[in-house]
DNA sequence: GCCAACGTTGGC
DNA sequence: GCCAACGTTGGC
């Protein structure tokens, strides 16, 4: 069992979206490291769900790894802003996962608080400037949000 | 293959 | 709106 952690704007797709539509399909990531760790994610990991370029930067929730990588079909899509004109079907670039939800916070837990907390020094996502949309999170780590926020901790 | 310029992400 | 980090592009 791994851990990841997964950004997105909530403008874009936020955690009620994933709620709302309960397996969602995690696509448009182009960026190879992203897509690297996408490729490694097994079924029945948990990810923490992160909300980025809003007013409170904040992780919100937990969700799982429901169906492992297979191609992103947005990159084969003209009409698509991921659209790959490079990607074929026979050689696709980009993958995707499907993810259902776990839980949602009560209480967000803001980036602020998690850059306090010392339990979380060396975490990819307190790193300054960390731009990595798809990262792995250490046991540790992820057991300390939990702790934290979620009703299993 | 090196590296400067540029674009994007995302926190503040 | 600013800026740090870093991926990508393109000249050489």
């Amino acid at each position: 069992m791994q851990y990841w952690l997964v950004k997105s704007e909530p403008d874009c797709y936020s955690i009620e979206d994933l709620k709302r539509e309960k397996v969602g399909s995690w696509t448009d990531v182009r960026s190879y490291q992203a897509r690297n760790n996408l490729r490694a994610m097994k079924k029945g990991d948990l990810l923490l769900f992160h909300h980025s370029g809003c007013a409170v930067p904040a992780v919100v929730g937990i969700a799982k790894v429901v169906k492992e990588a297979y191609p992103d079909p947005t990159q084969f899509d003209p009409k698509n802003e991921g659209y790959d004109e490079k990607s074929t079907v026979d050689n696709p670039r980009w993958s995707t996962v499907d993810v259902s939800l776990v839980e949602i916070f009560k209480e967000p837990l803001p980036l602020a608080e998690i850059k306090k907390n010392s339990v979380f020094t060396g975490m990819e996502l307190v790193k300054q400037g960390s731009r990595l949309s798809v990262q792995p999170v250490s046991e540790k780590h992820f057991n300390a949000v939990v702790k934290l926020r979620s009703k299993q901790g």
